[in-house]
RNA sequence: GCGGGCGUAGCUCAGUGGUAGAGCAUCACGUUGCCAACGUGACUGUCGUGAGUUCGACUCUCAUCGCCCGCUCCA
């Protein structure tokens, strides 16, 4: 059933022009997706929400007084050491192992594995085989482990190999990769297969295509912040904690791109890095979680349909102190929930790292304490394009009452289309002051005039495309200078005078 | 990446080794006085794509692409 409500939802998206697939001529081309004239323009008032929220109108911070956010539009492609210091790409182009218990990954031609042969008397048995590290100490902390694994297996002497007994992982066969355990554990068998591990899609500049050339698209809008942290204090006279937020197209190479629009291979992010001091981070972790909760829930989404998912430690990466989702209940996951948007504690990790790489000064010199400290950052990350997903499935309502079926109730001030304006038939001078009518309300607000087709046909659209209102010009205007109102929700009418039409839609919608 | 299912008009689907079909939708004209109304007419397809078998393939075979489901992956 989940599925199928899915399923509605992006045939709806497609008949109505919210999204279509990309390149559907040419037979589409999968985890891409093109965001049709509803879709863009409910996606703009979800980014023109934020925006405002975070960089034009920001939050009054925990001490009661306003806290300051500047913008940012960085590049899409960037240095290619940018994703160096930043971990996206390591060791260029290596094939890569996994470890699926500790989550470490390993240049797959730097782990060596020999056997463990246990020595009892004559008797020789064997344990099974053991990854290192190659390197000077690489016989040493086999030596290490592999006496534990002898001990537990009854004692006895290890017989330790020599340095040619050791065999390159990558060389081995998938059976006998199955077997071995890890560098870092004591699990056999949780080392995935060594296969080329990138999941950024990367392009050339300039006309000569070779490795010096090689740029990627950004995979986060995250590191074009950190990498202009520099030039915003130095011109900005921003004073720590502030913020810098960023808006923008980011590409990963998923495996699996699934679920509509949720897993794309291009997607839009609102990523805003806080800078603050580090004894103040955890302060500013916890202000930020509730905060970007409270943006999501203004935007018309059911309390109970967001949640907090907290990570486990084990789920963190190494360099973050803390980490929560905002997860919605996608008709997908249900009963269960999908992620959102992640509010991150990075401790310091990402200036260090580029600070490390660049040799750029990326201290902080704070006046007020007189000390200099690489800031430490709260990240909310938020998806938009997710974002968009979740007000369609929130706004998707069935309505077996009336005969369109499905009504998308989107909260007005989101709604991609506020109102649509109608003449009742196309007579009596009814078209003319539809018109009329459409055209002041237009520089306003995002109005459609239909003029075509029966009365209860244009309702139905409206209701599909989510227009929170109808005004309709009928007969009677002529008469009294009313017209009737209709509303999306509650298919009622009523009449309201055709100079307050405008005041009526700002009293519903804002603006 | 692996396994399974699917692919015919915008949508929902029929169909047969011998020239491609219906309903709905869309558009035009007329009609129409408030919830996908009615009448008349019009448009719509490389039968996902490519190759093979065949006198002839939408139909059979293979490959490929796309979609859905399950695993895997999601730093």
């Amino acid at each position: 059933m989940a599925e199928n409500v899915m399923e509605e939802i992006v045939a709806l998206c497609k008949r109505r022009g919210f999204v279509y697939p990309a390149s559907e001529i040419y037979g589409g081309i999968n985890g891409f997706w093109d965001y049709g004239p509803l879709g863009v323009q409910l996606k703009n008032n979800i980014r023109d929400s934020w925006w405002k929220t975070m960089v034009e109108c920001p939050p009054i911070g925990p001490d009661g007084h306003p806290i300051c956010i500047v913008g940012l539009d960085s590049s899409i492609i960037q240095n290619p050491k940018t994703w160096v210091a930043s971990g996206h790409v390591g060791g260029f182009n290596d094939p890569m192992v996994d470890c699926r218990e500790t989550k470490s990954r390993y240049r797959a031609d730097h782990i060596k594995c020999a056997q463990v042969v246990q020595a009892k008397g004559e008797e020789k048995h064997d344990l099974g085989w053991l990854a290192v590290l190659e390197g000077d100490q690489m016989i040493v902390d086999f030596e290490k482990r592999a006496k534990k694994l002898v001990k537990k297996a009854g004692g006895g002497e290890l017989i330790t190999p020599e340095f040619d007994d050791f065999h390159l992982f990558m060389n081995m066969t998938p059976e006998i990769q199955q077997q071995v355990t890890g560098p870092d554990t004591k699990t056999p068998g949780t080392l995935t297969e060594p296969r080329m591990f990138n999941l950024m899609f990367e392009s050339y500049a300039g006309a000569i295509q070779d490795e010096s050339s090689k740029v990627y698209l950004r995979p986060e809008t995250a590191q074009g912040i950190f990498l202009n942290f520099k030039n915003t204090v130095d011109t900005m006279r921003v004073k720590i904690p502030f913020g810098i937020a960023q808006i923008g197209k980011a590409f990963r190479n998923e495996v699996t791109p699934r679920n509509f629009i949720f897993r794309s291979r291009e997607f839009e992010q609102m990523e805003m890095e806080w800078f603050c001091p580090p004894d103040d981070a955890r302060q500013w972790y916890d202000f930020w979680k509730q905060q970007r909760m409270d943006w999501w829930l203004s935007l018309g989404i059911k309390k109970e349909n967001l949640i907090f998912r907290d990570h486990d430690d084990d789920e963190l990466a190494h360099y973050s102190k803390a980490c929560v989702d905002v997860e919605y209940k996608y008709p997908f996951t249900a009963p269960g929930f999908g992620e959102l948007e992640g509010i991150a504690h990075r401790g310091c990790f990402d200036l260090t790292q580029h600070k490390e790489h660049s040799k750029a000064k990326l201290e902080y010199f704070d006046q007020q304490r007189n000390e200099r400290y690489i800031p430490h950052v709260i990240e909310p990350a938020g998806g938009l394009t997710r974002g968009l997903l979740v007000l369609l499935c929130e706004a998707y309502t069935i309505d077996e009452s009336r005969p369109s079926k499905v009504v998308m109730k989107f909260d007005p001030k989101m709604a991609p289309v506020k109102a649509g304006i109608f003449p009742l038939v196309n007579k009596d001078g009814m078209p003319e002051i539809a018109e009329k009518l459409y055209l002041e309300l237009r520089s306003k607000y995002v109005c459609q005039f239909d003029s075509k087709q029966s009365i209860g046909k244009r309702y139905a659209r409206m209701d599909e495309a989510g227009a929170p209102y109808c005004f309709t010009i009928d007969g009677q205007t002529k008469e009294d200078n009313t017209v009737t109102v209709r509303d999306r929700d509650t298919a009622e009418q009523s009449r309201i005078s055709i100079d307050k039409v405008a005041g009526f839609l700002a009293e519903k919608i804002g603006k």
